[in-house]
DNA sequence: TATATTAAGTTACATAAAGTAAGCAAACAT
DNA sequence: ATGTTTGCTTACTTTATGTAACTTAATATA
C-alpha cells in the first residue's frame, strides 16, 4: 500500500469509525448498557458481524463486555470512557443528518 | 435484510461516513479545493476508489467538481455547504483520536 | 513523423470483507 | 427425550476493495 504523511492516530480512528456498523453500535450504547440481542434487533446487522465488531471494540477498549451467569446466559455491553468520549462525534453525525439529509 | 426502527437519515449518514475513505476525503477538502492527484497522494487510497468515492460525494451534494480545460486538464474538488457542515464531525474524530489513540 | 508527457480517470482481475442461513452449547422446563 | 433461550460460530455466497495496466486529449520533443 501507498505511504502518505497522514496522522496515524487519525488514520486509526477512521479505520474504526469508517468501518461499517461501528459508529452505529457506539450510538446504540450511548444511553447505557445493552444486551447482544438488543443491539442486534436495533440494527440491520447480523449476529455474525455484530459479534465481530463487538470484539474489535472490546479489544480497542471502547466497549466492555459483562457476562451474567444466568439461565440462559445474559451478556451486556457498555461503553468505556474512551467509548463514551465518542458521544459528540456520533451526536454530530446525527445532527448533520437531521439538517442535511 | 432485517427491518429496524433506526432513523433513516442517521442510517444514510452512517452509510456515507461509515464507508471507507469517505470521511478522510472530506477531511482533505476542509481547508479548500484540491485536485484529484493531490487527494490521491495525501491518502493511501487508489485512484479507482477515489474516483468512485468522489462520484458518490458529488451525487450526494457534498462535493463539487470543477474542470479546467487546460493542457493537461485540471480538475478541482471542493466541499459544498453540506460538505463543509461536516467539519465539526471530522474535527471531532480528529480530537478524539488525539486524546484516546 | 513517431514517441513522450501529464492529469484524470477506467478496466480487468485477485483478494478481503460483509451478508445469509444453519448449527451449537449450556441449563433448564415439559 | 424434546424444546426453549441467549449468545454466539461455521460454512458458503455476494459485494467491496486493492493492484496494476491501460485510455484519452492536447501538446512537446526527438
Amino acid at each position: 500500500m501507498k505511504e502518505t504523511l497522514l496522522c496515524p492516530r487519525l488514520s486509526k480512528a477512521m479505520d474504526l469509525l469508517g468501518k461499517r456498523w461501528t459508529a452505529l453500535i457506539v450510538y446504540q450504547l450511548i444511553d447505557g448498557a445493552k444486551r447482544f440481542n438488543e443491539i442486534e434487533s436495533s440494527l440491520p446487522i447480523s449476529g455474525r458481524l455484530l459479534s465481530e465488531r463487538l470484539k474489535e471494540l472490546e479489544k480497542e477498549g471502547i466497549v466492555v463486555r459483562t457476562v451474567f451467569s444466568e439461565v440462559p446466559v445474559r451478556v451486556e455491553y457498555n461503553l468505556t470512557d474512551k467509548g463514551y468520549a465518542l458521544k459528540d462525534v456520533v451526536g454530530g453525525i446525527e445532527s448533520w443528518s437531521k439538517e442535511w439529509l
